[in-house]
DNA sequence: TATTAATATTCTAAGCTTGAAATAAATCGC
DNA sequence: GCGATTTATTTCAAGCTTAGAATATTAATA
């Protein structure tokens, strides 16, 4: 979580070079991220328990479906998630048993399956959906709005980059 | 990660009113953090394990306690990391059996563990922090030092609220 | 068509994470 | 001093997470 300076080995002259300066300030962003997020996901892990009795996974895995209308089969839905195939695998399998959602065969690959949203499964995660976005929006209830925007357009080329990166590295 | 637009019940007259138009402001905010988060974290992981064979929390852990010069005990190793007591058990453990950290019984409460780098863990911490901070470096290589400043400010404000909010719920 | 390669998914082992319960020791109130 | 409470830590059960191996199926190609 927190790191040390380690970074004066670009050997300027004297003291911190330009490069090393700006190399501590990206490890500061990295890490005031970090603390933020996980600050927020502890928050929302909690209330989805108490509140709830749910996960974050498996808000993450019921939003994912509502947002895509005719259902995900497994590798998209842990593309989407940004997570491991395997462990998608066992989240389904609990929220299968709680008739959230279903596994249907895909006609033509019979490797395949789609997960969708049940009925329930559907219901239930707008309860989820209403307390998650008043939960979030009570966190950052002091972020006005104009502030807001330059997050969401500076955190957006950052990703976006990340997203390149990786695309690139493959 | 992703969610779903469910605030059309505070009642305005028409479409969305300023409350509902922040709230969706800000849940995009946490969106973006959580992405960027978890686009970052998966590659540290990643490299950590590639080229040290090591993971995150075993650096976290180290990292903590290289910047505590006389150690920390279980109980603030887990709030500087904020994560639950019973988990720093584990991976100090871990830590212990490969000979980079050790637990010290303090003198005077018998109950207490103080938990202290070993000279071979604060030498392997110091190639960890070195790749560390390339790594984030090179992936947000593309932050100019002025945007990484007001990233830097505003998590900043945001993070110092969110402890406050802990803080006062307490 | 027969092999080979690629794709979709699950399984496995190891480690991480949590909240709650169990221990043990220190401290507080009397 | 003694009982009750608090504090420090570990243990436990359940679930999350990953990478890599195993299966099964489809697609490509020789």
């Amino acid at each position: 979580m927190s790191v040390v300076s380690t970074n004066s080995r670009k050997g300027a002259a004297s003291g911190l070079d330009a490069a090393s300066a700006a190399s501590k300030a990206r490890l500061r962003v990295w890490l005031r991220i970090l603390k933020v997020s996980r600050l927020i996901e502890r928050e929302l892990r909690e209330r989805l328990r108490v509140e709830f009795d749910t996960t974050l996974p498996r808000f993450d895995v019921l939003a994912a479906l509502y947002r895509a209308e005719k259902g995900l089969n497994m590798s998209e839905l842990s593309g989407v998630l940004r997570v491991s195939n395997g462990n998608v695998t066992g989240i389904v399998d609990r929220l299968v048993a709680d008739r959230l959602i279903v596994r249907v065969p895909v006609e033509d690959d019979r490797r395949a399956m789609i997960v969708r949203l049940t009925a329930k499964g559907k219901t239930h995660f707008l309860e989820l959906a209403r307390g998650h976005e008043d939960w979030v929006n009570e966190m950052l209830g002091s972020v006005e709005t104009s502030d807001a925007e330059m997050l969401i357009a500076q955190l957006g080329d950052i990703g976006k980059r990340l997203d390149q990166r990786k695309a690139i590295d493959k």
